[in-house]
DNA sequence: TTCAAATAGTATCGAATCTAAACTTATTTG
DNA sequence: CAAATAAGTTTAGATTCGATACTATTTGAA
């Protein structure tokens, strides 16, 4: 009973609990929790520098001992898929099955924010300023990310791996994702 | 791995997860639960028909028995007190010790959100689409709510307990809330 | 080359939370 | 005034969470 309503953060609070309460209730009808949800969403957005237990414990901030419970209780259930990497053998990628894509179909559907997109560059703004003063990085996608190098139409190398990104790369989450000086 | 980075609810749902961080390691930092920092931030904006387990169970969209739970270890350790509603004696009314509010206090300052206000209606016309969309009502201000009347200067009523309002109490937010038609 | 340190991921244990359901007490309704 | 409803608590079982120890692999430095 201290303060009255109105600041950004009591609206984003707001919204955020809102929001939350929708993913719930998504994932109880789908018969899963809240956090499975949450995983399959992360993968289906992030890249395939990003696709492990590690950055999914770095994105959702839990420990990653319980990230790999739920893991295995996804990959159990056919919702996920585990490829060991070919050349770091303690690396294993994450990818949906056609169940763990249908899921995240059926949430998009569910949740639905038709809202004008006027707002997404506020996020942008509102998320790199969080970033800046916590000292986070990471987890932003590669089109803006200062590694990213465009090396001819449509072609880009991430300066870090050396690799080739194509168009649909360029637009997926990176662990490694870290902001352009200039904005 | 089937969609690209853009879409509002993708930004949201990364905002949120930072957010979300955010208040984890505060909530660690003061030895709490991050429930624990949720009910104590939803206490200190909520009015005096909607500080009860029922209201906060609808806020945070759990059950009404986990949240009790967190309330009694709440009360135990001095965040929160407790008092009977004298009319109907089934409710109780929570309300921050000085020892709850100081913890609120500390987390405003350290998420410290300080980007530009031009977000908040842009966050409110994003709640009311979701509110709309799925059926929900509560959880607004006094101030946009169709109950509330304005008689007089800085002199306001609420339709449905017929109750005085002073300024501060129109600036909190009420589980009764509805939407007033014409936004 | 060799061996210690670092890293990715899993397994395990105790504590805490979550849901669902039964339960208590108080109020409202017919 | 009995039945239905509502606010809140309690209980039991399942799950998650965090911490720690553990395995396997890679890195790096003497």
């Amino acid at each position: 009973m201290d303060d009255t309503f109105g600041t950004i953060s009591q609206w984003l609070e707001r919204v955020f609990a809102l929001h939350r309460n929708l993913m719930r209730q998504f994932a109880n009808e789908e018969g899963l929790q809240l956090v499975h949800v949450e995983i399959l969403q992360y993968l289906s957005v992030c890249n395939r520098y990003s696709d492990t237990t590690q950055a999914i414990s770095e994105y959702l901030g839990q420990t990653k001992g319980s990230i790999s419970q739920s893991l295995g209780n996804l990959e159990e259930n056919g919702f996920i898929r585990k490829i060991q990497d070919k050349v770091d053998k303690r690396v294993f990628h994450l990818s949906l099955t056609t169940n763990g894509s249908s899921v995240i179909k059926r949430m998009s559907k569910f949740i639905d924010l038709d809202s004008s997109d006027t707002i997404v560059p506020e996020l942008k703004l509102l998320l790199s300023s969080i970033q800046k003063k916590h000292g986070f990085r990471g987890f932003g996608i590669c089109k803006s990310c200062k590694f990213n190098q465009n090396v001819g139409q449509s072609n880009f190398v991430c300066g870090l791996t050396k690799e080739k990104l194509s168009l649909d790369d360029i637009h997926k989450i990176c662990k490694e994702h870290e902001e352009q000086s200039a904005i």
